[in-house]
DNA sequence: TTAAAGCTTGCCATGATGGTAAGGTCAAGC
DNA sequence: GCTTGACCTTACCATCATGGCAAGCTTTAA
């Protein structure tokens, strides 16, 4: 299977897949005499699996240390929840920020009037110096 | 005013300071004869602006197009209010990403055991093929 | 006078992805 | 067989906002 096929395959692009090589975490694969990359139904399997941790907004080092667990035939959950919970803790922190300026931003678009005039609550939070709780 | 000054009164770091002239959000400031950059009091105004904007999340373009509707004059508040809400429903987009990212994970944290023994339904959700509501 | 702190520019790195360019290869149709 | 188009290759550049480091100059304080 050619990188078009195995990037149709898998849903992870075909310039990914190749960064994905390039950095190490997939194997090289097989290549056809005129250079070409063959990829085989592992491998597939493999890109899958990132593709659904990409999904999940995991790192790729984090995506590289899951792989290792994936074939592992000795891992424990433990380690598994672990890391994910690792993450969802960062989703969470991140979520909290854009919620944040989403706060702020929405009572400052909520007092603007929106119209002709240049007064503008919007503004005049950007502008003060000081005081914002 | 020293760009050292100018980055603790503002908010801004000195890299950062130096990186918005490069890309002509603000202006050159005018130097001192050992070629040092010299801010005044509007220039710190201008930076805090900036700084402000970018907690809520504005990108640099955006806050350029701020700057240039803080200093008309004959500026319409409905244009600032325009801007903000194109960036709140950006930043509503990105938090729903977030979040669903959140739940799902959540979800198979909740399921996953966390003990010594492999079986684990986050492993099983990223390595399954298809089927993922 | 000397040492420390601060300034200068320039380059490199992040993280994940897209784009583009220049060229080689393969398969199908004529 | 030859052309065409789809596909592959590598290499480089761009994003976005920020940090770090290095080599060298300037200012300030002891």
């Amino acid at each position: 299977m050619n990188i078009g096929k195995a990037a149709a395959a898998s849903g992870v692009s075909a310039k990914m897949i190749r960064h994905y090589e390039s950095i190490g975490l997939i194997p090289a694969p097989a290549r056809t005499e005129a250079g070409y990359r063959t990829y085989q139904p592992q491998d597939i399997q493999r890109l899958v699996f990132i593709h659904h941790a990409r999904e999940l907004g995991f790192s790729i080092p984090q995506i590289g240390t899951l792989l290792a667990l994936w074939s592992n035939q000795n891992r424990a959950s433990q380690d598994v929840k672990a890391l994910a919970s690792q993450h969802l803790a960062e989703l969470d922190r991140k979520i909290g920020q854009l919620q944040a300026m989403r706060m702020t931003l929405e009572q400052l678009i909520y007092a603007c009037q929106g119209n002709q005039q240049p007064e503008c609550p919007i503004m005049e939070h950007l502008s003060t110096s000081g005081n914002r709780k």
